[in-house]
RNA sequence: CGGGGUAUGGCGCAGUCUGGUAGCGCAUCUGCUUUGGGAGCAGAGGGUCGCAGGUUCGAAUCCUGCUGCCCCGACCA
């Protein structure tokens, strides 16, 4: 099926009458959105100026680079390829990694999950009590110790995570309890490619969930629903949950989140409500059973499956107009799966008639690596990069096009210091290029708003804002531009 | 894991067939001019030609072995 064609998947164009681009639920610049309902401060709002960055943007596309997100995070300077799947993380990637990474811990929080972090290698011990040591194969990376001890580089933790709750937990009164991480896996995969899309070592959040009974399970499994969706529309992604093959994870209910993007890997099919469905609010009740239930049975009536569970009779029964075939990327996968690994690690708790019982578990994993690459596929245009709010590495890019310039210059420190005090990520260019280098930097890197300050606008007390989505241009005051993006 | 490529300055490439002082564009540095969509002129620096053997007076070039990386297929958060 994904071969047909004669083509990759990944260059063959959208398939017909698709819409696959959608609108950021919200502007996120003010950080008081109702719908992203910000828990805390970003930590990595830092403006900067560009001549003090690191910044190494490549104006040819190295070889290499096959797809448009892997081509343009090389162009941009976001990545570095350090080995076959290995990537080092510039500034300005890591910057949009930690956006993700605080959208989707955020949205973890507010679910009820709660963070730690454990270790990238793991014993070996620990996979043969699961079984999983000698099934994972050759996709787990074994390493020797000095002590010539079996170790191995953990490709997810199930197995950790569940010695660290038997070894603390016994009691049902300690339950529901769900625990995340976001930290590096390595699968040694046959054939990494497509840059940080399918890389060997990437980033992860895996959460865990564990429950007395299979209701309970079934709860916990439904916030992880709900909260993907919030996460992924956070990103002003349209993430549709799809039916899924458990595969190693074991388990038998799975959802996998799929993206659409023309570039996506595999062909999806769904009913045309999935693009205008309302995404549940930040307030929602999480803790209410029969309103998450809501939420995931509304979410998952309508057909939606990608090719490898496509009933295409199923699919042909709905009116034309609401079939939805196109391309998509995997970006979330979340999985009930009982007591696979409780039961044979002896994770037990005493339940309230006394007797010890296996907990129900689940494991929701997000990749914020790969949403990097998945969020370009998903937003850019010939110039480059078009960052979605919440994401983008800076909200402003400040283009001095003039420097050296008595009031050019003034007028810029001036505005770099007042959105600077505001706490608006700007990334402030003021390096003594031409203003066409400047504007196609800006456009690379995607920043969406560049404030455009040259002598001839100046003279007459404006400067320009241009949206870098829509293109659209606004001769403003500095002040009325202060106002716009502090508000 | 099967098949096919490729390796020459930071990036993109030529040179290899037919052995003889390592080249081009971009980038970088200096100077002058320029300044609203990747500027122009002049000058400069930077490469043990993937690694190890071998042939030869002489190897980027020929031979042998190895390695890295990329693409196609099967597999996958």
């Amino acid at each position: 099926m994904r071969a047909s064609g004669g083509l990759p998947a990944y260059r063959r164009g959208p398939l017909a009458s698709v819409r696959l681009s959608f609108a950021a639920p919200c502007c996120c610049l003010a950080r008081k959105c109702a719908f992203c309902a910000r828990i805390a401060h970003p930590a990595q709002v830092s403006p900067m100026r560009l001549s003090r960055f690191f910044l190494p943007i490549l104006r040819e596309t190295p070889k290499e680079a096959e797809i448009v997100s892997h081509r343009l995070m090389l162009r941009a300077g976001m990545v570095r390829q350090e080995s076959a799947g290995i990537y080092a993380w510039l500034p300005l990637g890591l910057r949009v990694l930690r956006k993700i990474e605080d959208i989707v811990r955020e949205e973890q929080n507010r679910a009820g999950a709660i963070e730690l972090l454990m270790p990238v290698i793991q014993s070996a011990d620990l996979w043969r009590e699961s079984g999983r040591y000698e099934a994972y194969g050759k996709e787990m990376l074994r390493i020797a110790d000095r002590h010539e001890r079996e170790m191995l580089f953990g490709p997810t933790n199930e197995e950790m995570i569940t010695e660290i709750f038997r070894a603390y937990v016994r009691s049902y009164k300690d339950l529901p309890l769900n625990l995340y991480h976001i930290q590096w896996k390595f699968r040694d995969e046959v054939r990494p490619r497509f840059g940080v899309m399918r890389s060997r070592e990437f980033l992860m959040k895996d959460a865990y969930s564990f429950d007395l009974d299979a209701a309970g399970a079934r709860h916990s499994y439904n916030k992880m629903f709900a909260a993907y969706l919030r996460t992924f529309a956070r990103m002003g992604l349209k993430a549709i949950p799809m039916r899924a093959d458990t595969g190693p994870i074991g388990g038998d209910l799975s959802h996998e989140f799929i993206i659409l993007a023309s570039t996506g890997e595999s062909e999806v099919f769904c009913h045309a409500d999935y693009m205008d469905m309302p995404t549940p609010p930040a307030d929602i009740a999480f803790d209410d059973r029969d309103v998450m239930q809501g939420v995931f049975e509304e979410w998952t009536k309508r057909y939606a499956a990608t090719s490898e569970m496509h009933d295409a009779s199923a699919f042909d029964a709905l009116p034309e107009a609401q079939r939805v075939s196109a391309r998509g990327i995997e970006v979330g996968h979340i999985f009930y799966f009982g007591t696979k690994y409780s039961q044979p690690m002896r994770a037990v708790v005493n339940g309230p008639d006394g007797k010890e019982t296996p907990v129900q578990m689940g494991s929701y994993g997000i990749g914020p690596s790969r949403l990097v690459a998945a969020l370009i596929e998903a937003n850019h245009d010939d110039a480059g990069i078009i960052w979605p709010e919440s994401v983008a590495p800076f909200t402003i890019g400040l283009a001095n096009l003039k420097v050296g310039d008595a009031a050019t210059d003034a007028a810029c420190a001036d505005l770099y210091a007042k959105l600077e005090k505001a706490g608006v990520d700007v990334l402030y260019d003021d390096r003594d290029e031409r203003p066409g280098a400047k504007f196609a930097t800006l456009d690379l890197i995607g920043v969406p708003h560049q404030v455009i300050v040259g002598p001839k606008g100046l003279a007459e007390g404006k400067v320009e804002v241009k949206n870098r989505r829509t293109g659209a241009k606004e001769s403003l005051s500095p002040d009325e531009v202060i106002n716009r993006f502090t508000a």
